[in-house]
DNA sequence: AGCTGCAAGGTAAGCGTTTACTCGGTGCGC
DNA sequence: GCGCACCGAGTAAACGCTTACCTTGCAGCT
């Protein structure tokens, strides 16, 4: 590879001077050295070392995200806002997945941290592990401690920044629209039990049970994955369990969308014998049939706002800022009134 | 940040020392020394600046993968098989996402080269771009001579080692099923015009056209962008220009789901008035309904054989490698017997 | 003429690793 | 008892850049 001495040599100047015309340094440079540099640039197709800059340079410029798993819809909403506002800010951001796999979250801190990019951005929900948090968080207080940035999205138990979605509110108003819909016994595909995304939403389902004076008895919940297949089998689960389910609460989109194609391949008509919601709103929520009556949370947005407050430098010191961000019913076709 | 340095301090031994027990060098230390400096490793939470490894080292690890868009299901799965086997094999990979603009690629050629990766995979269809392809070839043509490798996915006219998928093939399935099941009258959406893939799976569309002594008019063939909306669009100019369509060859399945989506809205039926076929058999391919018939790319596997390709050195010096991987029709519930 | 001041470019000291090389100190063969 | 090979640890030279600081030359003063 050319390097910039070759550069330098070829063009008959100093490297400095190739450095500072190359990054546009402010210092100035007479025309005839700079067309010469440039020529040389062009003719050694040369490409200066990222490595050797970073090393150099002392200000840290990159982007560290952590998700589950990129291909998820849910994530990459989140990623695509989120690299909009970097891309914006002039900010390379790369990407993690941990497939839900603790052990590498915590790897991928450590490899982020040794890639020195100025922030790292936990998307996805946390665990109900305080074994796992502990460690995370003592992560992620050494990794403060050097001028690092941390911003969770969706967890609440990390220390830094978060950007939190109002996951209970967002289960509220699946059961509300349930029980207003006239749904009395209805099953709930809830995702990976010591997931926070799962209680926080159960939390929500919960109030408004109390609000019509009714419980989610444990028989009706059944523990998923966040995925289609396992949503498919929660689903074959509470019906066998209780046939005369007049409706189920998936706790994502995936989940539903599994549950849908279940329902399809038992001929349960959706929703006239039962009703599916689903939450998230992904893109192609809209797209199965019946179109999925779901929660929506502006994921995208919540990816943007995660990367705004990574740049913005921390007011006071401790402050830790939090940015919440609502949960909306979207009603579409897949939840209708009761009928047996 | 801690350094080796700080470590070396702290155990009281030299920054050699620290290294090569970091680094399981096959120099042998004494147990003593070892103990000591992992001890000084947990205290300081050190990690290795990952930059200046890479400065030091001679070796390149990392492999720099150029898609369309990673939150497009068909990447996603490419990227899913390129991930497992770079992981298998100890490597990083750097995914960028072009969003389709050829200057952006370009610049991530650079990025990547910038970043001194081992390897750089162009996923995702070429454009028949003279100009670009030249510029494209030039500079992957600098990154080889320097020992870059580099593998290209279903594109053929660049430089380099290729998995190409059998586009032709899969177009000719399609349009086999079609012809089989009685249309004759069918519109085609097809992608980006002057994409390589929309070429090659139109040729296998024409392909099966000849042999049922008929071909393919340019009034029923749309150009939309592989996305849905596009689709949605596509299958509206066709419906309107000729009411009698009996099918639509989507050339991906998002667009095919858009047609779907368009059809339903219009309260034409799926396959009984209208039947579709899509392309790819992206993962929700059996979630919309009708469940899409459409044509299977190993896209997993694809993904992991470019990884290999990549890592596997040049047998001979100029021996370019083409890894070719099969079409296979799936039949759902989309397409059916022609009926008007 | 002798200074000062500034503009433009060069010199060289890092940045944090890796690794070839060097250097005491053993243990061994003779 | 001496030299030798070898082992384990340290020294220091890269790696390719950025940038503080230094040099040089020249215009503008007094």
């Amino acid at each position: 590879m050319a390097t910039l001495a070759d550069v330098a040599r070829l063009a008959g100047v100093s490297s400095a001077t190739v450095s500072r015309i190359i990054n546009g340094s402010p210092k100035p440079v007479a025309d005839a050295l700079r067309e010469r540099v440039l020529a040389a640039v062009e003719e050694l197709q040369y490409v200066p070392n990222a490595h050797a800059q970073l090393l150099a340079r002392s200000h840290r410029s990159t982007i560290g995200v952590i998700v589950h798993d990129v291909s998820d819809p849910y994530f990459a909403e989140i990623i695509r806002g989120l690299q909009r506002v970097a891309t914006e800010n002039g900010r390379l951001v790369i990407t993690c997945n941990s497939y839900r796999n603790p052990d590498r979250e915590l790897e991928y801190v450590e490899l982020l941290r040794a890639h020195q990019v100025a922030a790292i951005i936990l998307a996805g929900s946390g665990y109900h592990d305080d074994a796992f948090t502990a460690k995370m968080n003592s992560k992620l207080r050494v990794y403060q401690a050097t001028g690092g940035r941390t911003v969770v999205i969706g967890r609440h138990d990390h220390v830094g920044d978060a950007v939190l979605p109002d996951n209970e509110k967002g289960g509220y108003l699946l059961a509300a629209e349930l029980y207003t819909l006239g749904h009395r016994r209805f099953g709930v595909i809830a995702g990976p039990e010591q997931m926070t995304t799962t209680t926080d939403r159960l939390a929500g389902l919960r109030r408004a049970a109390r609000e019509h004076g009714r419980r989610l008895p444990a028989r009706r919940i059944v523990y998923g994955d966040f995925d289609r297949t396992s949503g498919m089998a929660a689903a074959a689960a509470l019906l066998d369990a209780e046939p005369k389910l007049t409706a189920m609460a998936a706790l994502n989109d995936s989940m539903a969308i599994g549950a849908l194609a279940l329902l399809r391949s038992r001929g349960i008509a959706v929703p006239d014998e039962v009703s599916v919601i689903g939450f998230d709103d992904m893109p192609i929520a809209s797209d199965v049939t019946p179109a999925l009556t779901t929660i929506r949370l502006p994921l995208a947005d919540m990816g943007a706002r995660a990367v705004i407050l990574a740049l913005q430098p921390a007011e006071g010191d401790d402050v830790l800022r939090i940015v919440r961000v609502g949960a909306e019913l979207i009603r579409r076709e897949s939840a209708g009134p009761a009928r047996r």
